[in-house]
DNA sequence: CTAGGAGCTGGAGTCGGCTCTAGGTCAAGC
DNA sequence: GCTTGACCTAGAGCCGACTCCAGCTCCTAG
């Protein structure tokens, strides 16, 4: 089971130029074998531990974050602690990124909802366009951005 | 109600240099006032609307779509169709956002109970440290990264 | 009167994460 | 024999969103 760099590219969806960019940046537990001519060659392994890489990266987790995981990973047994805890960490973060964005999705769905009420020919309750008279800052209850 | 680049600064967490940025990028409804000696003079209309900003910012609107919604609110009434579309739209990026994250954390979830046990002296079901053979990918009922 | 602190401008620098270029090797197909 | 296409390396370039710098103007306090 050995792929190409562009057939590695193809099914993780990265690109070749990110596959040699990782490589270069020690994201590979262990160094990518290469071929004749001195082509890489990927494992199923590699691809799978991409797929981990994938999925951290998408959660926000920083190259140099991600490089130390695989040097642990790389060390093999003795550090589960350490590794333990940069996953904790970065599980911590990912959840109060999505409370984050839950907020932010209250604010945008209350606003969304004054120009639904305003565009479906209610009256506007307070003022459509642009409204100079102190707003934009409070709202029923603690909703910031009445306003536009 | 006005303050000084510093206050505003200091009120909304965003430094002057970002709030001097902000304004070159028209990220403003109308122009900051100057006070004596060229200062800029804001309002609370003008820290209201940064607030917006900010939670639009923090929900990953990028400047360039921001800076087109504080146009169309510039325009003044007439334009809401396309505020609202903008807002759906980004409501809708930070919907995926939220369930892409919350997919990471399945994931990471996993991993750190894997882990966890690992610790715990329960015999490792498979490996610790660096399963060779051909793990990583799958794991119960499609979890990928079950390995490292 | 002078030193500090906040502010001003325009422009350069930084950082993360790729992305692209230039110049080259190699194997296969026409 | 020649082109095409996938790959190689080293290194430059890019984008977004700031961040910082140099050199200046004010005002206020000591």
């Amino acid at each position: 089971m050995s792929l190409s760099i562009g057939q590695v590219a193809e099914r993780t969806g990265l690109s070749v130029h990110a596959l040699r960019f990782y490589e270069q940046e020690g994201v590979f537990v262990d160094p990518v074998r290469r071929g004749p001519g001195g082509r890489r060659v990927y494992s199923q392994d590699d691809v799978d531990w991409l797929t981990v890489c994938i999925i951290l990266r998408a959660s926000g987790m920083p190259l140099p974050a991600l490089r130390r995981y695989t040097d642990l990973v790389r060390e093999g047994a003795g550090n589960e602690e350490e590794r333990l805890a940069l996953l904790r960490e970065h599980r911590e973060r990912v959840t109060s990124q999505i409370g984050r964005l839950t907020q932010c999705l209250d604010l945008i769905g209350f606003k969304v909802g004054v120009y639904e009420d305003l565009l479906d020919g209610a009256q506007p309750a307070v003022e459509p366009g642009r409204p100079r008279p102190s707003d934009g800052g409070a709202a029923p209850a603690s909703t910031p951005g009445t306003s536009a």
